[in-house]
RNA sequence: GUCUUGUUAGCUCAGCUGGUAGAGCACGUCACUUUUAAUGAUGUGGCCGAUGGUUCGAAUCCAUCACAGGACACCA
């Protein structure tokens, strides 16, 4: 039952005291003129005044109070508004009669949201505060906050209850302030150099653009199964056929996959089209993509991560296969003999799927000996075929593709390629997937008639590209969780009904 | 999915080889007009994650389940 919790209930009497003393618990009239980092620039001065106060300056701030001192006839309170936090000198002889010991000892507590009105000044410790002779309750917290020191550590609380995460962190507040930049400095960015910002659906036919598996819905009126879109690549490329010669779309995926410290079902990502040009090209805008972000930022370009240290100045590129060997340390001859790779495999007690091609073998090489040693940004370009269904192969060595992954960290952020824009190649590769896909590859790629057909129309030459948005900012505020850049990361329900109502 | 560690008051945490459930913060009451996690006194507050089992007796031992953290696998 809700509001059983005996301090909760004691907080509502309160609220109840105080309508009854004709104060509204809930009132809405704030006059609040000025914010807390505001009133802290703007009175920087007052340190060096007279009496280190001025009693001709009146300021209005609001806030949540996150700390209070009650020490008889005065008191001090932290005030916090989003800005930033101000010390509150609340004095029983500054207020209206009685209002001191019979609404403001008695019934104003921590976590309430209040305003109060007055002159700066600097208390005997060097702190500067507001001295009020206007006080007012805006919100009766009813529920108590967390310890007001150790404040909220639990994560499972912190994820479930992020509001409560935030009232209590104010590290918190900074990483999402940081990834709302990032998505709007992106958004500029593109915008910027011509590209146009487009939605495209949400709810597919057919899951395609990526190799995963997806969410299924349905659409009642027309009794069809929509999936949750897994990619928007296939969409965006259509408007690449239709004219637009650049185009991007930062939004959800949805993936029906677990969930762990790198994964949640949805996330978000920005994907870019770009007609007339290559991959070559993408590395060039990649790069100045992760400048103009540092840039803007404020941020050095020597990034610690965790134990690492990422000098996001040194981008380096180095084909897969040459990275097996340079990198990975796989021995030079066997790199394109499916046997002696599967040899090598199995003496390091890596066991892979059955009737794996070469190519698919490579990529396990690199996944197994590579990916992690990708400390500094570094573009792995040259994927082969059998891996990148989307992509357009290489004119000098058709088993390879014009594709390139860019990892930093250890982990992959960027995935990008000139364009698979021949219909009959793609609709055999489309056919190749769907044979795995028979064969018991739930993740393969499904075919998609209709963009064949979009595709037979003409698509100009074309590069495109993902950026997760997500690890992206994981890299840039030093977290190690997606669920901690995620404001409400995707979390089981707590109790066993719910989770089961569904079947019933 | 596997392994592993957790789950005790609103919050942060103790609780040893099984023997009446503990602290700090918060909250109540009292004192205190320049404090800084204010201070001093005093008091209230528990389905010990859930269900079974072992035992004279379980927060503690065992099993199953739920949720969470970490690692691994999967997800190119």
């Amino acid at each position: 039952m809700a509001f059983e919790n005996k301090f909760v209930q004691l907080r509502i009497e309160k609220a109840e005291l105080l309508r009854q003393s004709g104060i509204n618990p809930y009132c809405n009239n704030s006059q609040r003129n000025s914010t807390i980092k505001k009133y802290i620039n703007v009175n920087s001065d007052i340190a060096n005044k007279e009496n280190k106060r001025d009693e001709h300056r009146h300021y209005t701030v609001s806030g949540r109070i996150k700390l209070l001192r009650i020490m008889g006839k005065a008191s001090f309170l932290q005030l916090e508004d989003e800005s930033g936090v101000l010390q509150i000198y609340v004095a029983r002889d500054n207020l209206p009669e009685d209002f001191y010991n019979d609404v403001f000892k008695k019934n104003i507590e921590v976590g309430d949201i209040i305003e109060a009105g007055g002159y700066p000044f600097v208390t005997n410790q060097g702190e500067l505060s507001l001295h009020a002779s206007e006080f007012k309750l805006l919100t009766k917290a009813i529920a108590p906050l967390p310890e007001k020191f150790h404040g909220i550590t639990d994560k499972e609380t912190r994820y479930r209850k992020r509001y409560l995460d935030l009232i209590m962190n104010a590290d918190v507040r900074k990483t999402f302030q940081i990834r709302s930049k990032v998505i709007s400095l992106t958004r500029r960015f593109f915008e910027d150099k011509g590209f146009l910002e487009v939605e495209t659906p949400m709810m597919h036919p057919i899951a395609g653009g990526a190799n995963a598996k997806p969410f299924v819905t349905h659409h009642n009126a027309l009794s069809i199964d929509r999936f949750l879109r897994i990619a928007p690549e296939l969409y965006l490329k259509r408007l690449i056929v239709g004219g637009f010669e650049a185009v991007f779309e930062i939004n959800r995926n949805f993936r029906n996959e677990g969930m762990d410290a790198t994964h949640n079902p949805e996330f978000t990502s920005i994907e870019f089209y770009w007609a007339y040009k290559t991959y070559k090209d993408l590395i060039e805008i990649t790069k100045e993509y992760f400048r103009y972000l540092f840039e803007h930022l404020d941020l050095p370009t020597y990034l610690p991560y965790g134990d690492l240290e990422i000098d996001f100045n040194k981008f380096s590129e180095i084909p897969l296969i040459k990275s097996l060997h340079t990198i990975g340390e796989v021995p030079q001859e066997i790199v394109n003999d499916k046997d002696k790779i599967l040899e090598f495999l199995k003496s390091k007690n890596i066991s892979v799927k059955n009737n794996l091609s070469l190519g698919q073998l490579q990529g396990e090489l690199f996944d197994a000996f590579v990916e992690k040693k990708l400390i500094n940004p570094t573009f792995i370009t040259e994927y082969p075929v059998a891996i990148s269904p989307l992509a357009r192969r290489s004119d000098i060595n058709p088993e390879i593709t014009e594709r390139f992954e860019l990892f930093i960290a250890g982990r992959e952020i960027a995935n990008a390629f000139s364009e698979l824009n021949d219909p009959v190649d793609q609709y055999e590769r489309f056919k190749a997937q769907v044979e795995s896909k028979d064969g018991g590859d739930d993740e393969a790629h499904a075919m998609d008639e209709d963009f064949i057909e979009a595709l037979s129309y003409g698509m100009a030459p074309t590069a495109g590209q993902g950026i997760g948005i997500d690890r992206l900012v994981m890299l840039l505020t030093n977290e190690h969780s997606i669920r901690d850049v995620l404001l409400f990361p995707a979390m089981k329900p707590i109790h066993n009904d719910e989770l089961h109502q569904e079947e019933e």
